[in-house]
DNA sequence: CGGCTTAAAATTGTTAACAATCTGCAATAT
DNA sequence: ATATTGCAGATTGTTAACAATTTTAAGCCG
């Protein structure tokens, strides 16, 4: 059965998440909280409790009394190093815990691809994003990675504060359908060969 | 001017960081926001937002509607790889600012550093992890490393978990100290030198 | 004109009450 | 006996009012 509810503050925190990466906001851009209480029909607390995560997720920067602003995309040699850091992150995992991946997972990450397909067909920048990531979560939980989870989301972020590949979508599903053949195939190696050549 | 004021949540989330870094909870122990609003005398407002904090810095695990728990250490394998991406983050940072250090950062680092040799003499854990933190914090953010701060509290975070050189107290003071010296002589080269025997 | 003071407006921080959800246990049915 | 249901208590989630802080801009003085 699948999750029915979620708290307001996910549903919020996922859609300020979404608009953030859609470039829906200047970098540097104050979010008030009151708006976004108004805009979503709730009160200032979920949005608030958003506001927090979001900084510390990496997406926002969070002045005391001052609020949030949306962050500005790191400079070149910053983002070399996260994507290096977000690499060995995932090749770390994998290589610990490729046999551990089963079946149910194999169905999600095809499920995930499929869904992706849709998504670069119809070029909605935050719905790619999101199959992009959760994919790469189903891999990394998968393989008893959980505990990265939260430098691993940063490191994601910063990441898609410049998701350049914005031109050419059918290629990012593409890639993950290398690596998922790989993953369904049981071929470690070329799932890592596969991976390493997606995060960039 | 030193900062006089702090935030309510600031205050709660440094009180219960240090509670969980001196280790005066078990791992996996339930934390309700009740029993600490009351202990501290405030609502429990802030003391929600400190957990909801502290678990993305890694010292708690949240989950929906069950509030939070204590962290399990990283497994040792885990911890490897987390001591080897900070000692690449600082570095890293330290290579590419190392020139753009002030006067103002080394009186600091001076500063921190006789700090760190009361509190190693005293032997408070959690104010030598503090010390220490914000020793290694200041030359981040002297060299222009602040975007790091995030990951980097992460990685702290989880190797604070398992804080074990608490034995040779002034072992930690003496490190620092050779850290300080090669700053305050401009030696970038035994810096780097230092820095990375200090980081395990 | 430029800098300083000051009050009002806007915004975030905190609180306490209320709502929703989960937990544990006893009663009940199979 | 075992599993299921339902209720009471405990705990987290949400809300709206109030407090503290910051920002804005007008007024004043040099």
């Amino acid at each position: 059965m699948t999750k029915i509810t979620r708290t307001i503050r996910e549903q919020v925190t996922q859609r300020i998440r979404d608009d953030v990466v859609s470039g829906s906001f200047d970098p540097g851009q104050a979010l008030r909280e009151t708006e976004f209480a108004e805009r979503y029909g709730v009160s200032r607390g979920p949005v608030r409790d958003a506001f927090l995560q979001l900084s510390q997720e990496g997406f926002l920067s969070y002045e005391a009394n001052r609020g949030v602003t949306v962050k500005q995309p790191p400079k070149a040699d910053h983002r070399e190093l996260i994507v290096s850091l977000r690499k060995q992150v995932e090749l770390f995992v994998l290589n610990r815990g490729f046999e551990t991946i089963t079946d149910e997972a194999r169905g999600e990450l095809q499920q995930l691809t499929d869904e992706l397909q849709r998504e670069c067909a119809a070029k909605n920048v935050a719905q790619i994003a999101q199959c992009d990531m959760k994919f790469h979560q189903t891999i990394l939980e998968a393989c008893g990675g959980s505990d990265f989870l939260t430098i691993w989301r940063w490191l994601c972020s910063q990441m898609l504060l410049t998701y350049s590949r914005l031109e050419n979508y059918m290629d990012i599903h593409a890639e993950h359908v290398r690596v998922l053949e790989a993953v369904l195939s049981n071929n470690q190696e070329e799932t890592i060969a596969a991976l390493e050549a997606n995060i960039r």
